[in-house]
DNA sequence: AAAAAAACATTCACGACTGTTTTTTTGTTT
DNA sequence: AAACAAAAAAACAGTCGTGAATGTTTTTTT
């Protein structure tokens, strides 16, 4: 154990540095061509260093991938955390809410390289253990990211869960019918439903045994 | 032996058959190890044939892959138009129109098979013409449906697209959901409220005016 | 029954990708 | 400055998939 501080940190940074752009590179190209062109021959070359240097940092394939999908991952759900921070520490409605997982969480380049990891990890089981458990962990990001947001309706957790999971559910799929066949109207207008089902829900729950309250009763932004 | 009654049809039904087999075996493999497993190497063997037999049929892999996609939503497709006319002939409520959707035409392994071959057809330039074209036209075959099956609402048919948007993108979202983590109560609950809204968007539309009608004008089935 | 056409099978050539091994370069320690 | 280790580059071997060329069997036609 010698002088290490700065010696190791040097090298280490060094190779750290090395790894995000290898990632990086990954990355785009996931997102421009797909996983399967991803191949380790183009992310070398787009990173402008030779094959043998990324085996070094990477030994396989899937150690790339991989690493690459978690520090994906990771950017989303560093994004839904501080959402999560700054609409506790504030306002908070139902539109903003959505609105901000949309825009913000599921920004539509970042769908089709989810689907294509997702698709990938189905039958490489390597790769498929650490995207599922990298997925699961998101979510949970998402659930307190919803329990904070929505936390003005008072709502048990668990009826809270159920509605994150049908506003995950609703906008993943409006990503994908909008990646299908592109129309912004309808875009917007099915946001609009959704926004509208989650205040009816949160305004039925809370009046359980009365008759649909009006939906005026809140605030309208 | 060229007298027998069944192979008087000759040349044409037997390729025919080959090839309805040779789709069969793509169709198997891409459902259990994905699309980038179905080869052609692959797809002869389970079907027991050469692979000079295969490329007699389908020149090329993508003429497979793409022939595949072809007949596998059409059968989805006939699916939702002989829903359609059930519906039309009959009884229908909000309810049995959005199981039906969900487990008649998005069965879960579907699903996942959709998932592949859209990923692949974001890359695969000819594929990806072919899928789209493939899927806008189910998704046409959905807005029919969906006509039929809320006919009762009498709502114009912008509204009712708007909904059926809605209620496709939430089924798929959620059958990704469950894809990653697996919860049938909660599956069952985002149904229930996905029904919910549905009912509650009709009314809403039926009685803009109005305050908020209770749901029990509606008949319980 | 013979010719023609389609179906089927076998083999080969080419390229791409992965991962290993070997060599060179770079930078740190003594 | 010399020794040394890590990083980077290059060369290599093995595997796999595609598509083409060629040969064989079966079925239809005449």
């Amino acid at each position: 154990m010698q002088t290490d501080s700065e010696i190791k940190d040097g090298r280490e940074l060094k190779g750290a540095a090395m790894r995000a752009r290898l990632r990086a590179a990954t990355e785009e190209i996931i997102a421009e061509v797909g996983v399967e062109a991803a191949s380790g021959k183009a992310v070398a070359e787009r990173c402008g260093v030779s094959r043998g240097a990324m085996l070094h940092h990477y030994p396989t394939r899937d150690d790339l991938i991989i690493d690459t999908a978690r520090h994906f991952w990771q950017r989303a759900r560093d994004v839904v955390v501080r959402q999560a921070e700054d609409v506790a520490s504030g306002r908070s409605d139902v539109r903003t809410y959505v609105m901000t997982l949309y825009e913000e969480v599921f920004p539509s380049n970042a769908l089709v390289t989810m689907l294509d990891l997702v698709v990938l990890g189905r039958t490489e089981s390597r790769i498929g253990l650490a995207v599922n458990e990298i997925l699961s962990d998101l979510f949970h990001a998402y659930e307190e990211f919803g329990v904070k947001a929505l936390s003005r309706s008072q709502l048990p957790p668990e009826e809270l869960r159920i509605i994150i999971t049908f506003t995950v559910s609703t906008l993943r799929g409006l990503r994908i019918q909008n990646n299908i066949e592109p129309d912004r109207a309808k875009e917007a207008a099915v946001l609009d439903m959704l926004i509208a089902s989650i205040e009816q829900r949160i305004a039925a729950a809370a009046h359980p045994a009365a008759e649909m309250p009006r939906q005026t009763d809140e605030d309208p932004t």
